[in-house]
DNA sequence: TTGAAAGCGCTAACAG
DNA sequence: CTGTTAGCGCTTTCAA
């Protein structure tokens, strides 16, 4: 719960109020926060007079009064597993700029892919009452999922598509992803294959769809490994050099993000080998440099600006109540493989 | 524990309050609030009949009635230009952790690295009544400095070290970085210099820092790219080739970051330039590949999160009061120069 | 150990 | 157009 109670506060100056600023104006308090709310309620001359005494005094709204009397906070909650990794940096990004845009300001929470981190930060945040809430994935505690229905909030589940949402879904299917690369790299004619991947609940959805599309064609993956999250760049360059040390062979490798992949090509590299030709490597993401780096990554390009910024809209739109459908929104925004050379 | 109370009010919109909890566990709602900020102030006995009121009725405090009756948000505020670049995202990392793990919670404003944007989104902050601000840089808009010092709330500047902060201070100097960079070039028997450099101030300090070293020595650069932030990987690159299109000849490339770095690293492999015999290339960040990709890119090693980490638990001891020094505090966290290859 | 009263700073609902 | 009257939900005196 929360801790309210802390030490007394380090006298800290007071700041003017509303009251203040009236009395400099020489009208009511509500005539001010009027010209400075709702000002085409006010008489020009009421207006300026306004305007001179916050000028004046430096007035600056307590927004913890009002949000507390209107019963609206103009905040959104918003939890993501990690910063780390850019694509979801690029979701932060597009999420608080067009919520800023519309006036809204974005309380962040890093789970770090927990579930019991997650709750706690949602019972913190939940305590300040957010006009809406944009999470990450389908997967909550029972605690959390309690409580955001009963908070009966607009919410946004990002990242993923699936069963029972809370609320509205933005996302596109993780198994859909790995089964696809599966049948990719069998098309273009490979046939053993490793897998480097981290251990979070979305990147293990495109693993099983990954190894059942090779199932499917009778093929089975020589070696998987799964790395503890973050997904740093030198693990999946460890990952891919122990795999070799092991002595597998493969002609493919597929990574579960780009990050992990340019790991494996690192050390691919390091070693000879060469790619594509000798080997393939694929990963997943949307890092700038998968698209541009040399010809030899492929990888399932996810745009992580366009979750962040359909789920900041789709949000807007049912806080502000402009929300014309009232069933829950899902929005597929798919994927494709995006090919730098012929693998 | 008598359940003869009537039914209240049918409305299920509202959450349930302190109100509502006293009247479940019968008791005043002062005792509800001690139970759950000061439990050692109230009798096992009314604990124990509040604990299970709140289970029973779900209750969440509300925390901007807390804040407002209080004076105390538990909010901390934090700019920063960006997250799409890492290490800005280990920043924002470790505070919000930091702060997390004492009670607080992080509102997060993205600058893009304009002092007007940074206004606007301190003033909207502002009006929320944070307890302590974190701010990127020492530079702010003068209508910035002015609130922020009538805010008379405990801040740290991050990320540089220079004159006249607002309050506490952790960083480094970056021009110090760049003269060290340049001076560790020439020592290297490096002559022909080219630079690509975003142009956000901290980068343009550094610049600054490694042209001078150079001059100091009599040389210039051969030529110097500034780019517009953010600094992409592929805008590296794309600076490079165009350099090396109009002719230039260099034995050496002064990167602002590991991400241009590595696209000018990318860019000159990619024609076949020998790195590091023929080009050294240098960069600046802590990126994780940069300490372990081909042993061919030198780095200054910065650690963001360290920076974080020490900004957020200084401004935890100044929210507490805890702070033994009143003076301004000014921590320099230096740097340092990781050399993978001889350049 | 518990409670009653009085705000915190702002705004919704009515008047005027 | 402007002001008055009540709160929003919680915590702080100050008594009991």
């Amino acid at each position: 719960m929360s801790q309210n109670r802390q030490d007394p506060p380090p006298g800290r100056a007071k700041a003017p109020t509303l009251i203040d600023v009236a009395k400099v104006a020489g009208v009511s308090p509500i005539t001010v926060s009027r010209a400075l709310n709702q000002p085409e309620m006010v008489s020009d001359k009421a207006r300026a007079k306004v305007t001179a005494a916050v000028e004046k005094t430096g007035y600056l709204p307590n927004m913890l009064a009002g949000s507390l009397a209107t019963q609206t906070s103009r905040l959104v909650a918003l939890i993501v597993p990690t910063v780390a990794n850019p694509i979801f940096a690029e979701t932060v990004r597009a999420i608080t700029e067009t919520l800023e845009r519309a006036g809204y300001q974005t309380l962040l929470g890093i789970s770090g892919y927990s579930d019991q981190q997650e709750q706690d930060l949602l019972e913190a945040i939940l305590c300040r009452r957010p006009d809406g809430i944009i999470l990450t994935g389908l997967q909550h505690s029972e605690i959390s999922r309690t409580r955001l229905k009963a908070a009966a909030t607009p919410i946004v589940e990002t990242w993923d598509l699936g069963e029972d949402p809370l609320d509205a879904l933005v996302g596109f299917s993780h198994y859909d992803v790995g089964r696809a690369v599966g049948r990719y790299l069998l098309e273009k004619g490979r046939r053993r294959f490793a897998a480097v991947s981290a251990d979070d609940r979305r990147a293990d959805s495109r693993l099983a769809g990954f190894t059942d599309a090779l199932s499917e064609a009778g093929a089975t993956p020589v070696a998987t490994r799964r790395l503890a999250t973050p997904a740093k760049f030198s693990r999946g360059r460890q990952a891919f050099a122990e795999l070799l040390d092991e002595g597998i062979e493969c002609d493919a490798v597929y990574c579960s993000s780009d990050t992990l992949a340019h790991g494996v090509m690192t050390e691919a590299r390091y070693r000879g080998i060469d790619i594509p030709h000798r080997l393939a490597v694929i990963g997943f993401g949307d890092l700038d440099f998968a698209a541009h780096t040399l010809p030899t990554l492929t990888s399932v390009q996810i745009n992580g600006a366009e979750i962040g910024l359909r789920a900041a809209r789709h949000l807007i739109a049912a806080m502000s109540g402009t929300s014309t459908s009232p069933d829950p929104v899902r929005i597929d925004l798919g994927f494709s493989i995006i090919e730098r050379d012929s693998a």
